[in-house]
DNA sequence: ACAATGATTGTTTTC
DNA sequence: GAAAACAATCATTGT
């Protein structure tokens, strides 16, 4: 049954509350390459890099060695934090992540590890072998750079009013709509149109005021999304202004859940990237980064195996389950693209290894200490099938040292490729995604495109947005799905019942998704214009206070025959009467 | 192709 | 070859 929109006004709080929380929880996401500014780069307080992304235990690196200024410095880190699967008892010791990340520098080097495993001389840094797994989540981080931008929570005003406001209009064009949102509310305070910002001082007065600036969007109609404009709409009463020259990162911790006050602006142009930061596009470009320059041919071993199996490897027929494909000459793969737009012929991606799990971890510990008792070569396969067999006899007390080893690797990793996404440029990503749908036509893989995460989300559609509303309600779950758990066929099932709605009934998701597209158009529109340092990955829709959970819902009963069938209004607000309707009972 | 969902299935990771 | 993490898959509609 309809949900009383009082309730939905504290969502409004509710989901600036929650978004709020998730920038600050981000501001825990401590990735080294996030503390960037330019200060920062060129003071080299790359000191903390040691959230190594690099792949050490590549032979390249050292190959390139010499176009990396920093490498020295770093490699001194590295191997300071290298993390070393030592006895089970170093193991333990890592439980204290404080200091114990510090390697036993004893007989570890001594065994070399499984460096030495194949009796290859590459103990000139066996160390670096697993630096890459090297997680210390505690390492100290550099000072910040910059202070985060207040957010001020919005005023009350702008709970219960607003939604009022907009019922009381019957010109509006979405009735409705202020009802579904915490945006629209706020829209109908401020509507599209209109200068969205009360304050001259703030980013888009400063913006629109100077639209030669470069960061600023070419078209002065241009509205930010509602998001933003509340945001900065919000911020009246002790006037914060907040200028882009003053604060590096123009971007909204509201509206980036992943907005870290320490993360890289990242640079829009490719050029931009590598004059802003040489140090950082000089790692990535040794380790991480996509390769770019053209007198770095791929390599005929990766970087990293992942990232090699998707180009490389990519013709496994395996990974390709369905596709009955076609056997036409691989042409593809005999000029080696390199004109940017075209799809390039391998991956150019080189993200952070996975962290490893804790069985890898015992593995290694175990090769390790088979290594040093037993100089004859080990066969792999027999060894991970020995070991595999204790693994699985341990306790899980004995197993929790590596569980939690493997967990901070984790973390750490997942933090070092959020920060390597985000180090992409929408060049890269477009880059990629040609790659993968070249791939994919030619039935090699069926790897998705990755979606640049500093770029707005696609908004839900009006049925995507029908679906949250029945997952968001139990009994409506229960009264579409019935007993059905399997997603594909609640699918099914939702498909049905919404086939089976009345325009009517469907008329407030229309308008949720109509109002959403045009938030998503409107940052979608400024992120491509490079203005905005705030991209709004978070869909308001989607949030567990969201106000679409207050969307009216056609239940059984409101299906039956209702009078309401206005048969031929087609204007809008004779169509939306229903759905006012509804939220008028509420109201009452 | 991609938005959400989550159980299931297949792939990747280490040597 | 091991175990576990990761990623694709499915089913749907609308853009």
């Amino acid at each position: 049954m309809p949900v009383s929109p009082f309730r939905q006004h504290h969502r409004d709080d509710d989901a600036l509350a929650i978004a709020l929380a998730a920038s600050d929880m981000s501001l825990g996401d401590q990735s080294p390459f996030l503390a960037f500014d330019d200060s920062n780069l060129y003071d080299n307080s790359l000191s903390d890099s040691s959230h190594m992304i690099f792949d050490f235990d590549d032979p390249m690196p050292y190959e390139t060695k010499p176009l990396m200024s920093w490498d020295s410095q770093d490699y001194g880190l590295s191997s300071s934090v290298s993390y070393f699967p030592g006895s089970p008892e170093s193991t333990s010791s890592q439980l204290d992540y404080g200091a114990s990340h510090l390697p036993p520098h004893d007989r570890s080097f001594g065994s070399g590890m499984l460096g030495s495993y194949n009796d290859a001389p590459q103990q000139q840094m066996p160390e670096f072998n697993y630096s890459h797994w090297l997680t210390d989540p505690e390492i100290p981080l550099p000072p910040m750079s910059s202070a985060p931008i207040d957010i001020p929570f919005p005023p009350s005003h702008s709970s219960a009013a607003s939604s009022f406001a907009a019922h009381s209009d019957n010109s509006s064009i979405f009735p409705d709509v202020s009802l579904f949102s915490p945006t629209t509310a706020h829209a109908a305070l401020q509507p599209l149109p209109r200068s969205f910002s009360p304050g001259q001082d703030s980013v888009m007065g400063t913006m629109q005021s100077h639209t030669e600036l470069s960061m600023s969007p070419s078209d002065p109609s241009l509205s930010p999304p509602m998001w933003a404009a509340q945001l900065w709409a919000s911020s009246s009463p002790p006037q914060r202004p907040v200028h882009i020259d003053v604060s590096p990162i123009p971007r909204s911790p509201l509206a980036d859940p992943a907005y870290d006050p320490h993360a890289t602006q990242r640079p829009r142009t490719r050029t931009h990237s590598r004059r802003s930061f040489p140090p950082v596009s000089d790692m990535f470009q040794s380790a991480s980064a996509p390769t770019m320059s053209p007198m770095h041919p791929p390599l005929s071993r990766s970087y990293s195996r992942r990232a090699e199996s998707s180009s490389e490897h990519d013709d496994r027929d395996a990974t390709v389950r369905k596709k009955k494909r076609s056997l036409v000459a691989d042409e593809e793969d005999h000029r080696p693209v390199d004109k940017g737009t075209e799809a390039p012929s391998k991956s150019m991606l080189r993200p952070p290894k996975l962290a490893p799990s804790a069985w890898q971890l015992y593995f290694t510990d175990w090769i390790q200490r088979h290594q040093a008792s037993n100089h004859k070569k080990l066969n792999v396969a027999q060894a991970a099938k020995e070991a595999g067999q204790e693994y699985a006899r341990l306790s899980s007390e004995d197993k929790e040292p590596y569980r939690r080893r493997s967990q901070a690797a984790k973390e750490a990793r997942e933090r070092e490729h959020a920060a390597y996404m985000r180090t992409l440029t929408p060049e890269d990503i477009k880059r990629e995604n040609a790659f993968r749908t070249a791939q994919r036509k030619a039935g090699k893989s069926r790897r998705g495109n990755i979606k640049d995460p500093n770029a707005p989300k696609k908004p839900l559609s009006a049925y995507f947005m029908f679906l949250q509303r029945i997952r968001s309600d139990p009994e409506l779950v229960r009264e579409v799905f019935g007993d059905e758990t399997e997603t594909t066929k609640q699918s099914v099932l939702a498909a049905a019942k919404w086939r089976s709605m009345t325009d009517d009934e469907r008329k407030p998701f229309l308008a949720q998704a109509e109002q959403e597209k045009l938030e998503y158009e409107a940052a979608r529109k400024m992120y491509e214009e490079g203005t905005t340092g705030y991209s709004s990955s978070i869909n308001f829709s989607i949030l567990p206070n969201s106000p679409i959970n207050s969307i009216a819902f056609p239940s059984s009963s409101f299906l039956r025959p209702v009078k309401q069938e206005a048969a031929g209004s087609e204007s809008e607000s004779d169509a939306d009467d229903g759905a006012d309707r509804r939220h008028g009972r509420s109201l009452a």
